[in-house]
DNA sequence: CTGAAAGCGCTAACAA
DNA sequence: TTGTTAGCGCTTTCAG
């Protein structure tokens, strides 16, 4: 059995609330009695216990992070990693421990989340992901518990959920504008997962830039898919397959992109020479591509880093009131575009 | 304030235990007690608080999992999203959580492994690398704590450690006498830190598939390297520049290769015509380079899920013995190699 | 500045 | 088959 607080107030000769308060390093101890109590902590080799602790004081210095349905599509895509990169770090910051969501459908995920809300196991819960019809956040909101979503709320009130997200409406319109600066008019738009906030802004950002310079809309120029590696490949297939192709292309993900210029490079088709390409995130290897690729750096460890100071805020202080952060993006340009 | 055991209790006019037994499904209370009780719970929304069953039990249920030093080098590798989807797939099929370490450096990391293991925060541990001066494996060794190691143990006593690994020497053996066998002499090693097992048994494999051919071993044709983007580029860099270059590249991982390639034409080297590579893992978007390259698939996945397996059945049933178990790999044949 | 004791919510031995 | 009760190890009033 392990050495309890019991023990070393024995040892000690005080009583338990004092090795308490000692551990709490509580200014009404005197110094003395620090030290007999932190002496007698070592001999016996003492260490507290997180459940017992946890259980009497309603907390568990733990953050619960949850990500899309099936870990399979999500820890495909580098930005995961990353973000969770951002959030460990400050969440060691911090003394915040880290708890995985592993559920695989949409429905197991809402049930752990509900295990760690009335369970007590979480303190607070980082959403990496927003989609459409979400059942996550209305329970939370519901519940009245501490959380900050990685994304942009939708189809609820946003004055009534904390996030952190980047702009990507602007984002996609800025790349789509650099494009026709650079003298493309015909632009296609590689899409993600429509269930997805982000391909949503992407896409509205993109018709956007094309409206403002009269340039009509094309549907047959937008194709969405939600696997990162076989998505892209087909997407250049289905586009390529047009009689007037575009001579640019809009890619939802770095990820994507290799697919788009593995494709394109077996079909010949040269980049930037015959094709142009824009993607986003500026995931890591994303400049390992040849050519390397042109895409908007969304600055992820951050959004991870700043949800975390967030949510911890948050949980500090509850009624702190809900915060939008907008982390500022980056086009970076490289060898994919002309 | 939650609904509790008692609250349950009371309104179905039983006693509290006999609440715990229902939620434990216990067979030895009727089958009208348990619809009363049921029921009162649903009423109620009663939902079990994790903790007080965790310090009552002395179990969590939960699985801690630990990352080599500084996530920032760790999560750039797919390898650890994917370990860490096999981990998560059978650690929830049998209602584990997972606990993710966030230290940065290696105290940070023994500190907090002591004190998921001391604070009672984890039942079990998955140590997801194995570096040569660790000093976490003897901490739990000496702890008699149950940890499953993906990777091998160095410089210690195998038959007291689980672990779940690759044929790694073999594999690295396999790859280069089948470059031999395409004809190449001057085979090139090009591989991770030194400081890590695999990189070890990578060496070995290479070293000792030439010394079987009576080719000599040459110290300018092997390199380390740490980062797995630069690592590649520098590694082409210092191999290239020799006087008498090798005609053939075994390289450490994937995502290195992407380095490596990218190098190479840039320095207009063609894959496979003036260089052959062969890499490990066989990480996702390993088939969408240009050239693919050919790899060693490992099955990251099943590292993770069968380490997971096998330290529950260590937590189940400490007595169980250590048990070693060996994940086949499989050359990948793709275009880089000629 | 320190101690005694109640209680956090659940489980399990022992009784009945 | 069910109830009583004593913990699990820690925190926190309330006394002193």
């Amino acid at each position: 059995m392990a050495v309890t607080i019991k023990d070393v107030a024995k040892r000690a000769n005080v009583a338990p609330s004092t090795v308490s308060r000692v551990i709490a390093n509580s200014s009404r101890i005197s110094d003395k009695t620090k030290e007999r109590v932190r002496k007698a902590m070592d001999e016996l080799g003492y260490h507290p216990n997180f459940n017992a602790r946890s259980l009497a004081i309603k907390s568990t210095k733990t953050i619960g992070i949850v990500m899309p349905n099936s870990a399979k599509i999500a820890f495909q895509n580098p930005f995961f990693p990353e973000v969770i990169r951002g959030i460990s770090m400050k969440a060691y910051q911090e003394g915040y421990g880290l708890y995985l969501s592993t559920g695989q459908t949409e429905e197991e995920i809402l049930e752990e989340v509900k295990q760690m809300v009335y369970g007590g196991r979480v303190d607070g819960i980082l959403l990496l992901y927003s989609r459409v019809n979400d059942k996550v956040m209305p329970f939370l909101l519901e519940q009245n518990f501490p959380f900050v979503l990685i994304g942009r709320p939708y189809n609820i009130d946003e004055s009534r959920v904390s996030y952190v997200n980047n702009d990507n409406f602007k984002a996609a319109k800025t790349v789509t504008e650099y494009l026709m600066l650079l003298g493309h008019e015909r632009i296609g738009f590689i899409g993600g997962n429509l269930d997805y906030v982000v391909t949503i802004d992407h896409m509205k950002g993109y018709e956007q830039a094309l409206k403002n310079a009269n340039i009509p809309i094309r549907k047959e120029f937008i194709v969405h898919h939600e696997e990162l590696q076989e998505g892209g490949q087909e997407a250049v297939i289905e586009v390529m397959s047009l009689v007037e192709r575009p001579t640019a292309l809009i890619v939802a993900d770095d990820i994507m992109t290799f697919g788009v210029l593995k494709m394109l490079a077996d079909m010949n088709v040269e980049v930037p020479k015959d094709m142009s390409i824009v993607s986003f995130n500026n995931v890591m290897i994303s400049e390992l591509s040849s050519p390397t690729m042109t895409t908007v750096d969304i600055h992820i460890y951050d959004l991870g880093f700043e949800a975390t100071k967030c949510l911890i805020n948050k949980i500090s202080d509850p009624e702190c009131g809900e915060k939008k952060i907008i982390v500022p993006h980056k086009l970076i340009k490289r060898q994919s575009c002309k």
